[in-house]
DNA sequence: ACTGCTAATGCACACGTGTGCAAAACCAAA
DNA sequence: TTTGGTTTTGCACACGTGTGCATTAGCAGT
């Protein structure tokens, strides 16, 4: 890529300092606690001089300094959000939820990616405490048990949302969509095209959902009277849990599970079923006609696609907006409460009958 | 959607007091500000105390205030990054690059959306100043020309990613896709293929690169000879710039440029294009047998749905790299360099000659 | 022991804001 | 005018950290 350039104008005469409440004080003859009252509107100011302070901090550009604010009220109105890629769809809507609903709130956000490694994840919670975040939000955190202590050491409350640490631990709150209710929703669905050998295509990246996932479809199977072989069974190994890491899991996995001989396929999420959708096309094995391909997540590009793809839905902004909340909650002194969300299954075009074969 | 939930514990006792380096003073017999400089790695004082005081620092699981040093040094090693809409496949690629690039050189990065309303935008670069961010980033800016004086006022450096505000303004850094050459090329594309009659489908919400694009497309109709009849040209009226809202065009204006009798149409990013194809695949009509479609941006979905979208590939992730490249020299009293990143067309298959009729 | 020098440490202030408490100003009633 | 009460203001400290400058400790040389 090339790229032209233009010099432009240095930077103006060395930053001035910001002016200050004591600034105004001087302007105004008065005590900077006056100036802070007034802009305040503390009832220990007469209404008048209230109006000239605050008349004057306005013709004067004056800004209050929030960090000296969080020193002195020791709350930064600030909130750490750290998601293992930012880059996501399904994770850019938790984001977004978060955001909007923190935002109203008064509080800002800081935004920090884990790549999905535990060592940034703590690095990055380090960071957040630090800079005395009021609270901390992690989505499909793979935090261990040693340290969540720290966790409880700093006491920084915080929400997980869709965590994929196994070790439960009970002074953090959570926030996550029923994994095992989701997985029987799809299979059932299959199973009722009239599907019986149907395969899962999950990930090492989330160990959790996948393996919830993967009891979900076991469960269903075994209500219908049937055991999934284990060649039906594929569970890639991948480390670092992006979009494009997920849609070439799908694309290497469709081989091995056409030979174990299944004519649907449910998978952990919507990348890699898309991954599966574009193996297909390239071999040139029509979806949903030869293969059905269930996703998971419904992130906007799976009703976007050809065919559009049958998913299970997770409410990835209110997912964002109630961890959110239950911060914001615990925030306030108010006891978290946990919450299990429920999926929803979205039929479309990727899921059809088995072939009469 | 149901939720089952499940009350959790209250938080533990009232959050008592963060270490400071007074109380390491205290335990260590020294000032605090042996503390400070020894934890500082300062020459002034002695290696065994150094070793000693950092020692001790670590078994009281100390972490430093960073806002208390905020508030001295009077940097908060903090950015702020203004965009439009978070889960959006494009911009979200932005903020990947700019958090990497800044996570590096250790600052943390503020993340707000402004929704593309001008008013928002304000409201949070006021906030990102109250907050005493050392730069910001704006991504599609549409700050006016009076604002821009404020921006001066506060004197916070400041880099524009693909601004849309059509006044420039020296004192402003930017970075920026060449928007007119990434028209060209798409254009120049289908005109190879032998499209006479090319469409052009733009939005308001995004006036500044529309008014490039659609340059960019009259300036390689005309290098062909060429005049664009007025029909061919679609500008629609849209004001949030979301991706949903972008498909929504896209599948309104089918109809429109059918009746106008092109036989390819340059769209003024993928989403819109992907509308497109959406409103064809539910009229049956062949892409690119009947109509050749290009979009613009490239993001990941482009490659993922069928057929395959040809595009003008903006170098997004480059382009939040670069950005904060800029934003990192001008914290380093550096000049800052405005840059013109070179977009590339990428051509998959959507595009094909015209139809012979 | 005294001097002079260097290394190590601490005092005191600064950063900008919020607030308890004392002081001042004001006002009404006696 | 004095008294008592209310309203308004300001002093002084706190929050946690960094740093200029003075001070002290340590040490070698005479």
């Amino acid at each position: 890529m090339s790229s032209s350039s233009a010099t432009s104008r240095v930077a103006g005469a060395k930053r001035s300092r910001e002016i200050s409440i004591a600034d105004i004080a001087r302007v105004a003859g008065v005590s900077h606690t006056t100036v802070s009252r007034a802009l305040r509107d503390s009832p220990l100011i007469s209404e008048e001089t209230r109006k000239r302070i605050q008349q004057l901090a306005l013709e004067m550009g004056y800004t209050p300094n929030a960090i000296a604010q969080s020193l002195q009220t020791r709350r930064t109105s600030t909130i750490g959000l750290a998601v293992t890629s930012i880059a996501d769809p399904f994770l850019s809507e938790v984001v977004r939820g978060v955001e909007e609903v923190a935002r109203s709130a008064g509080l800002s956000v800081f935004l920090s990616a884990t790549h999905n490694d535990p060592e940034q994840e703590i690095a990055v919670i380090e960071t957040f405490h630090r800079r005395r975040v009021d609270g901390i939000l992690v989505a499909s955190s793979r935090i261990t048990g040693e340290y969540k202590q720290r966790l409880d050491q700093i006491r920084v409350p915080t929400v997980l949302i869709n965590s994929q640490a196994e070790s439960q631990y009970e002074l953090l709150h959570w926030v996550a969509v029923d994994d095992l209710l989701g997985a029987r929703l799809a299979v059932e669905h299959l199973l009722a095209l009239g599907h019986r050998a149907i395969g899962y295509l999950g990930t090492h990246s989330r160990p959790r959902s996948c393996r919830q996932r993967l009891e979900g479809y076991q469960a269903a199977l075994a209500s219908a009277g049937l055991v999934p072989r284990e060649e039906w069974v594929a569970i890639m190994a991948a480390e670092e849990a992006s979009p494009q890491e997920d849609v070439l899991c799908g694309r290497r996995a469709l081989q091995r599970l056409l030979d174990a001989g299944v004519t649907a396929v449910f998978c952990q999420n919507d990348m890699m079923a898309i991954g599966i959708l574009m193996a297909c096309y390239r071999r040139g094995l029509a979806v949903p006609a030869e293969l059905s391909v269930v996703g998971f997540d419904d992130i906007e590009m799976a009703s976007y696609i050809s065919p559009p793809l049958t998913t299970v839905r997770q409410p990835r902004i209110e997912l964002g907006r109630l961890a959110m909340q239950v911060l914001l909650d615990l925030l306030h002194e108010q006891e978290g409460r946990n919450h299990v969300l429920a999926p929803m299954l979205v039929v479309r075009e990727s899921t059809a009958p088995p072939p009469a074969s």
